[in-house]
DNA sequence: TTGTAAGCGTTATCAA
DNA sequence: TTGATAACGCTTACAA
């Protein structure tokens, strides 16, 4: 049976609420009593029940992150991110996966375990954001995915439009006159994916080139199995180079195109986004535009924070507005 | 403020003691009040207070997963399955990472985050055995990492011996006769390293080979950096394979093997352990052993929560013994 | 089959 | 600067 307060108070010769003061570094303390308190803590090992304090405060100090899967890399990275920004701030992170579905989304922010996190950063891939508003739970959410804030949500994440351009300019400016597109969405749920393929047809049209629908290739995800599909879909278009709207269909796609023996990137030049460390080892080396993940999961944790303290009372009233962080376009092999 | 079980008793026109039995579908309840209580939980979108029944119980319905780092794919993989299979149980899953740091592990253990955790699914790699059982915390733990369990705590895992000599094996089967090893540990530490290590120079040995320490190559960790950097150290040693402890190194290899103008397989074949997804994609194919991750991580999962009934008093007692899960060798074109 | 009373360990309020 | 008392929302006896 672990310690309680009280157990600390008999032992030190207080009362329960001074040791809740020590403990919980209140100013107002003899230091006398301090270390008193502090001996009979140390002595019988006592450690907050958390239960009992998550019960009074109204806080867990635990926060969800909502991603498809962990499989897929970009996740397993941001994950990395959020797991450490949110451990320099002292709180937990509990991980749910959806896999997509939007059932399981919706599970995730109504809080299908009670109310045992403080907030939640999700990632939404299929449910829109007029079902993730009008929630019933009222813990705050961060969006950090495909989904758009439009001023109703919290929302950060790199210009997708200008990262989907910067990659294809870099294609076309290397004298690429076909370039594929591998990645787009049939649902119109996300706005990653649209504002990815208005940058790819910009950046065409920029070139004074045509957008040929023919050259793009639609996928139900992110995998690299579905930009091999890709690939070797496209492969009969004669197609010069490919934008991929992820650098796991990118490396999906310079498998395949090894598989048909198209060199890439004398006959193909590929790049993604995402900037996994993956694609620094590929053969060969894949370019990206990598946005800042860590910026990313750092600002997502601080802002939740900020709407959770807001919440409570303490803090500034928190600000809904879209939140752009920076990428970085890295050449690399698979564009010559 | 959301509703509580008093509310619901209120609307309901029944006791709370009634409510709590509705909601937890005790035998024993009228069609009438049941229907009753349930039109008032819905009509007051009432969901029972995870703090309160933890306090009460002494459960949270949470499980926390340890381990080095989500970016090591390998963890990724896994901790995807922990999820998976913990849902299908009803607990979530609170990650934290270690980066192998022996104090964040035991920080991790003595729960650092009071007990807003019911066990531990621990991925050890600093903290030797000692140190995990003179843990303070109570909560039980379960092993899937480095460190066997010896008897003292449970351990779900592959036999590492086993796998590094299937690994070698198929390298000296198919005439290689300078067969390196990159990935060897100078920490005594790890179990698994040493297993592996073992089972490498078993193989040799059983295929008429002498065990070369010219032909080993030490890394800190498992990331694609550090098997590349190995493969530049070993080129120079006419090596023509290499048996990479992790994947990850595997790659990384494969990577460094390219830049020296060494073609894998037909100059050197390579094969590495873990059977991550990226291996199927890479350039060339990636032969590796692969672990029933899915089979590691459910295991785990439902030995640690047969642990925490055995300990409510719920339950069989449960035994610490070493479990051992399947791999298979996966023969892909890295190894010709 | 349902209700009553008590208490899980903590912090907030207020008085001393 | 410290102490007494009262919740927080729930479940576990036990009684009705």
């Amino acid at each position: 049976m672990p310690a309680t307060q009280e157990d600390v108070a008999r032992l030190a010769g207080v009362s329960r609420k001074t040791v809740s003061n020590v403990v919980n570094g209140f100013p107002h303390i003899s230091k006398d009593v301090a270390t008193r308190v502090a001996a009979a803590i140390i002595e019988l090992g006592y450690t907050p029940n958390h239960a009992a304090r998550s019960l009074r405060t109204g806080r867990t100090g635990t926060i969800q992150l909502v991603v498809p899967e962990l499989e897929v890399s970009y996740f397993a990275e941001l994950a990395q991110w959020v797991v450490a920004a949110a451990e320099e701030r002292g709180l937990s992170v509990l991980i749910r996966q959806t896999r997509g579905d939007r059932e399981r989304e919706r599970l995730a922010l109504e809080g299908s375990n009670g109310d045992a996190t403080d907030g939640t950063i999700l990632s939404p891939v299929s449910s829109d954001l007029a079902a993730i508003v009008s929630r019933k739970s009222t813990a705050p959410v961060v969006l950090v995915g495909e989904v758009a804030g439009d001023g109703m949500l919290p929302h950060i994440g790199i210009d997708n439009e200008a990262a989907a351009y910067a990659a294809t300019e870099h294609l076309t400016r290397s004298g690429r006159r076909r370039v594929g597109f591998i990645g787009a969405q049939r649902d119109q749920m996300s706005h990653m994916a649209r504002m990815r393929r208005n940058g790819y047809e910009r950046a065409l049209r920029d070139a004074g080139l045509d957008v040929d629908e023919g050259l793009v290739r639609y996928t139900d995800g992110y995998h690299r199995r579905e930009g091999a599909a890709g690939l070797r879909d496209l492969a009969s278009t004669g197609l010069d180079a490919a934008f991929c709207a992820t650098d796991l269909l990118a490396l999906g796609a310079i498998r395949a195109a090894r598989d048909l023996g198209i060199d890439v990137p004398t006959d193909l030049a590929i790049v993604g986004i995402d900037g996994l460390d993956e694609g620094a080892y590929s053969v060969p080396r894949l370019s990206t535009v990598a946005p800042d993940k860590k910026a990313i999961a750092t600002r997502a944790v601080e802002r939740l924070l900020q709407a959770i303290d807001a919440q409570t009372g303490t803090g500034d009233s928190p600000d809904w507005s879209e939140e752009v962080v920076g990428f970085e376009l890295v050449q690399r092999e698979s564009t010559s």
